[in-house]
DNA sequence: TTGTAGGCGTTATCAA
DNA sequence: TTGATAACGCCTACAA
């Protein structure tokens, strides 16, 4: 391996002026720095990442902690994530972890010393992070946690606005009866979505039964569950709409209307969450609300590097991501 | 942030000894281990990543390095990866680049120092990796890249073996004229699916026509298009079954047909690659290559953590993953 | 069984 | 403008 000593010496400089070239310092001759740099790239030298941030503490490296993760919106975070830290010559540490309290105190503490600061992303987060998980002060952005801890910078998504948006435009179209096909237990993101619909049904003037509310994990077959117990209901209490808190659960509750003859939206309007690609390839078109799941990556990790570059603004930061309605033909409006 | 220094200094012991009971050595008494084991926990004690990876040399971190990552292939390789380096104390530094010879070099090096091995996945990778590039010995595990450096570990998967399952089954269902949607150009998958489509059909003893190969890049608008190029075809060179390259290909392509009033499989019968999640909730369902991207994943970081823990079988391991045709109602079968 | 001391590769603080 | 030299936190001979 090529250290700073193997350029120095090979430049016939000491190792100070070596390293003052390689940090672009200022302090040094224009042809010593000429002569270094011509060395360092003959030798492929690269610096050696730990033992720089042994000695600056800073590791130039921001951890991004998220729950088992499974399906396309985490590639898209990461994504989101990656390109923006990257510019600014950060890098990702990524890790899974189911969001228990020890687990996660495991996760973080695993991550001590490897760091700047970390991105958690814990949408089934209960109890609270204490001092004892995460030091004093450290940087932390949370993006999709409930916000229990008032403290910490957070992102949030628009949930809420987004059901609202949807049980709108649903009632606006003349349904009187809409069920939600709620998310998996627990999580933030189901309660929220959950919690918008109920309002919009009051501000609607629309009544609020429980057996419209049925559950579901945001995977696709419990969509398909979801509208077989509606199918079940008697006929005064079926739905003329359903709400899936997510796209997958949209789709299969498509394939399960389908499967018991149920024209959508005619007999059956449909509506999901996400806007995954796919959305707009089913038949009919899946209404969707619209998250721009990369750009919320982009956000957090805009943010962090904020907090570790000293330009921050004042903590809190709190803000909440928008949310976009787009109207297909699964609820009703036949596209051109 | 406290030191080993300081729970050495709490425990009444040299750091020697403390280094010894965080090392879990035997060199050490009953009664003073337990001692330092209480002060570490009193004081949240862990110990300081990059410190310990100048002296040891070992970084406990592998690197992952992707393609743009988008779509949820990657978080399942990624969690796959994860999962296994998290059971063996290792983390995950994970970096997207267009894999580019520049940009490629510079994403390496710029993990030099910082990962004691590397998973590299770049199906559209040409060129090769020089000894500039990587460090001589350099623990690395190819995947899904092109077999031009024989001298790396890698891991592959049987791309042809599941095209050639699906053409195979297509034609055993008296399909004659069989076309693919191809993948993204210079895409090593995609060059390999369509390989096995081609030996299929000689084997099978079908005609292998220009007309039949349209071009698509693995999006759901290109599986559309594609259609609507295979249906401007004159009605004698149309074919009766449709391979997509892969599932969003598919699912694109079965809307245009939707769209164009033809049923499937009745009137045009479909096959897809990657077996995603949501295959079996189209309408139809989706006959698809099932490939376990998570167990790949895993089966990379085994291999990766085998060389990196000195337990490795002869080099250069090479291993195909095989994949799975899943036949559901797209092509023809009718599901009960 | 424990402690002392040296060094991993780098940057920062001095002096020169 | 440059060069010695002392850290950074940790591990590991070697000595006791």
């Amino acid at each position: 391996m090529v250290t700073i000593r193997d350029v120095a010496r090979a430049a016939g400089v000491s190792t100070a002026t070596a390293s003052r070239v390689i940090n672009d310092s200022p302090l040094v001759a224009g042809g010593t720095r000429a002569r270094v740099r011509e060395v360092a790239a003959r030798l492929c030298y690269s610096p050696h990442g730990a033992a720089r941030s042994l000695i600056t503490s800073r590791t130039h490296t921001i951890g991004i902690l998220l729950p088992e993760l499974y399906g396309e919106f985490f590639s898209e975070l990461i994504r989101g994530i990656d390109q923006t830290v990257q510019q600014a010559g950060f890098h990702c540490l990524v890790a899974s972890a189911r969001h228990t309290g020890p687990l996660l105190e495991a996760a973080l503490r695993s991550m001590r010393g490897r760091v700047d600061g970390l991105i958690l992303m814990s949408p089934e987060f209960t109890g609270e992070l204490s001092r004892r998980t995460l030091p004093e002060g450290f940087p932390v952005v949370l993006v999709h946690c409930p916000p229990s801890e008032l403290h910490f910078d957070s992102l949030l998504v628009a949930n809420d606005q987004g059901a609202r948006a949807m049980i709108r435009h649903l009632a606006g179209l003349g349904h009187r009866r809409i069920a939600i096909v709620r998310g998996a237990e627990g999580n933030f993101d189901a309660a929220e979505r959950l919690r918008g619909y109920r309002e919009a049904l009051v501000e609607c003037g629309l009544p609020n039964a429980a057996e419209l509310e049925v559950p579901g994990d945001f995977g696709e077959e419990s969509g398909a569950n979801a509208v077989r117990t509606l199918l079940a209901l008697p006929a005064a209490d079926r739905p003329t709409a359903i709400f899936a808190a997510n796209d997958s659960m949209a789709i299969g509750a498509l394939s399960a209307l389908r499967a018991a003859g149920l024209r959508v939206p005619e007999d059956m309007a449909l509506g999901g969450f996400d806007d995954i690609p796919m959305a707009r390839f089913m038949t009919p078109a899946l209404t969707s609300v619209h998250v721009d799941i990369s750009a919320l990556g982009a956000c957090a990790a805009t943010r962090l590097l904020d907090l570790l570059q000293g330009r921050a603004g004042p903590a809190p930061y709190r803000e909440t991501f928008a949310t976009t309605l787009v109207v297909r033909e699964s609820c009703g409006v036949r596209s051109s």
